[in-house]
DNA sequence: GCGACAG
DNA sequence: ATCTTGTCGC
């Protein structure tokens, strides 16, 4: 387990915090088709908070991409670092996910994070920024749409639909990962193409609806939480 | 101006 | 995210 340590210069308000995204965002490389799916490393990783004590752990699990069989695991908890604002969610996570990926011993490969990458009010959301910052492929697997709407989708394991602007550009998609089940929200982050992502996606998801890597990074966090908060 | 709104 | 019991279904 390692201390979180929330950057000097993170930003302190709303305002200060949307100017960086605006100055990171350009920093997005989207032209790399990623990590080869179901190969090499993915890692999963999620927060959970405790605001009353103002405590906040994170997860990061190391799986091999192709047996998903966990490889490592590491947590990190500390104060939270910045309050929750729709559009702002990587403020909040992000300096608890650093500091996890970073006692990691093994690259991490593939990251895989809970929310938005490009499917985001400014096309910059907490994968895209995550990957901006460590340099690694990421990928967002969000469990609910944003304010991103998206049109009828098959019933089947697979079957997606686009999310899309209001430009009519495909930021997303709404990918069914288990028949009969209401589908994920997956959109790139950094240095990955939308199809790896949703391929990454459903290979991860092979039993449930969402992907083992943030199942197994969820429980992780909430333990490490509760250890922190006893 | 008001509401909606990843985790 | 988090607060929380029972309950429907395989």
């Amino acid at each position: 387990m390692k201390f979180i340590e929330t950057p000097a210069d993170w930003p302190a308000d709303e305002s200060a915090a949307l100017a960086v995204q605006d100055e990171l965002r350009t920093r997005v490389v989207l032209d790399e088709p990623g990590p080869q799916p179901g190969a090499g490393l993915v890692t999963g990783v999620d927060v959970a908070y405790d605001d009353e004590r103002d405590v906040v752990a994170a997860a990061a699990v190391v799986l091999d991409a192709a047996t998903l069989t966990v490889v490592e695991e590491a947590t990190a908890v500390g104060r939270v670092a910045f309050p929750y604002v729709p559009g702002l969610l990587a403020f909040r996570e992000i300096p608890a996910v650093l500091a996890a990926l970073e006692s990691l011993t093994h690259n991490p490969g593939l990251v895989v994070c809970d929310g938005y990458g490009r499917a985001h009010p400014r096309r910059f959301g907490l994968a895209s920024h995550l990957g901006v910052l460590t340099g690694l492929p990421v990928i967002g697997v969000a469990k609910n749409p944003f304010t991103f709407s998206y049109g009828e989708l098959g019933p089947r394991r697979g079957d997606f639909a686009a999310l899309r602007a209001e430009d009519g550009e495909e930021v997303g998609r709404a990918l069914r990962t288990q028949d009969g089940v209401k589908p994920v929200f997956v959109s790139v982050g950094h240095r990955t193409t939308l199809d790896n992502a949703c391929s990454h996606t459903l290979r991860l998801a092979a039993d449930y609806r969402l992907p083992e890597s943030t199942r197994l990074a969820d429980r992780l966090c909430r333990r490490a939480l509760a250890e922190a908060t006893a």
